[in-house]
DNA sequence: GAGAAAGTTCGTCAATTAACGTAAATTTGC
DNA sequence: GCAAATTTACGTTAATTGACGAACTTTCTC
């Protein structure tokens, strides 16, 4: 009798095949490529290195050169950056599979990643340089991860039960709002006890008082990134993961 | 502001997904094209008209002559074939859209789907030959689609909450089990509310007493069928199918 | 602001795809 | 058991992929 797979296995697959969907059935499989590598933080270089090929290889592809790559590129494509995350400690998978379950749009995520060593809400504050406003009682937690998303976008496309199911499977997480004018609505959306444990805000015209009494009352840090570009923080946030690898090691 | 996406074609984007996934990272893509292609019940050739190609070029995909078809091809082909559906009343889709959230995987699925206009469990035992031998009472019940499973595969590939989940997404539909040894092991998965709305078992050589019991007091019907092979019973289930979009138009 | 790292562009070429059409083989329906 | 429907096998051709490598541009980093 055969035997029921891993569940890390498991993930692994379906994370897989939503990737390779993903690019099949995009009108520009070279963008959605491009995409996916950046989401694993892999350059170029590397890929190419680990599919045994030229770089300009990779380039032609995310350029749109080749305009309908087969099926064995595509697998080749998403078995190596899954590989080559799972050599990092699966940082982008497993962070991924908190996510699977509630079928979250990957086009509001700009960047997921779970941390190997514990940081602390202090700690990824402090390296995205970002100012309390609410909460300040949990600052201590550990933070086991985070996601960025996409405000605007996530406004648009997510219902207030999709923010609930992020809200949830988000928890011991940091997550990080980009793009958010006031940081009301999705502040609002909180209520549950499965809930991020650190929320940062970027980009914020007026913060709206609802939302630091919220964040009070929910007992949920709140805060302020100053950081004038969302590639600067995503940068930062970067860092911040590799350090987290090299202290595991 | 972009409208958010009408749940039906938020379903169909995720089938979509899931097959060009499925396509694109299998070694034979070809052997999963066609089995995609049977599950939708669509001949060879309507498909290569609705793609406007010749036929042979269908055969040539499913027979592995190309080994590695382009985005393009998958993403023509995955379109086609659940638009085809569509026009029937999106009897495979709409049957598909209950396991989805669940995450059964197709290889244990032999066919599937939703009738367009209202099907007995009588009529549908009669269509397949089937001997009722528990929970007789609930015959006259409506029967929405039914759900043909391998159950020896299914034994082997899913945990026994799979199981549950399968029966919970099954409701008011026809659970058919083929190669099933004894009936035992599946009923005995069934205590809660959502259930399928008639069991029907093909392939037992000694039924268990202990399933006809456990159906006599879920109340839900349990049947034998008597049909010789499983593609038979396949193509009468098929053709029930038929007649019922036929009753709607 | 120089040097390194990362990514792009493009000419080139062998291998493969995407497609046709025809003839042969197989399956299905009565 | 024959006719109709469906699928296969395959020779062929133009178009495209998959790949290289060299020269070039852009982006970080110190």
């Amino acid at each position: 009798m055969r035997v029921a797979m891993p569940v890390a296995a498991q993930i692994r697959q379906r994370l897989a095949r939503r990737i390779a969907g993903e690019i099949s059935l995009s009108d520009q499989p070279g963008r959605v490529m491009r995409q996916w590598r950046e989401m694993f933080h892999i350059p170029q270089i590397q890929l190419a290195e680990s599919l045994g090929v030229s770089p300009s290889v990779i380039s032609d592809y995310e350029s749109g050169r080749r305009q309908s790559p087969g099926t064995k590129t595509i697998k080749r494509f998403v078995e190596t950056i899954i590989t080559l995350d799972e050599h990092n400690g699966g940082q982008v998978v497993n962070a991924f599979q908190r996510l699977m379950g509630v079928e979250i749009p990957t086009s509001i995520i700009l960047d997921i990643r779970e941390f190997n060593k514990s940081v602390t809400a202090i700690d990824l504050l402090e390296s995205i340089r970002a100012q309390v406003v609410a909460g300040e009682e949990a600052l201590d937690r550990e933070v086991l991860g985070y996601v960025v998303v996409d405000t605007t976008k996530a406004l648009d496309v997510l219902s207030s039960s999709g923010f609930r199911k992020l809200f949830e499977s988000t928890g011991e997480r940091a997550l990080i709002l980009v793009n958010a004018s006031t940081g009301r609505s999705p502040l609002i959306t909180v209520k549950d006890d499965f809930k991020p444990s650190l929320f940062v805000l970027h980009g914020v015209e007026q913060l709206d008082y609802l939302a630091i009494e919220l964040a009070n009352r929910e007992r949920v840090p709140l805060a302020v990134s100053r950081m004038e570009s969302i590639e600067g923080m995503l940068r930062k946030l970067q860092i911040l993961g590799k350090y987290s690898l090299n202290e595991k090691t």
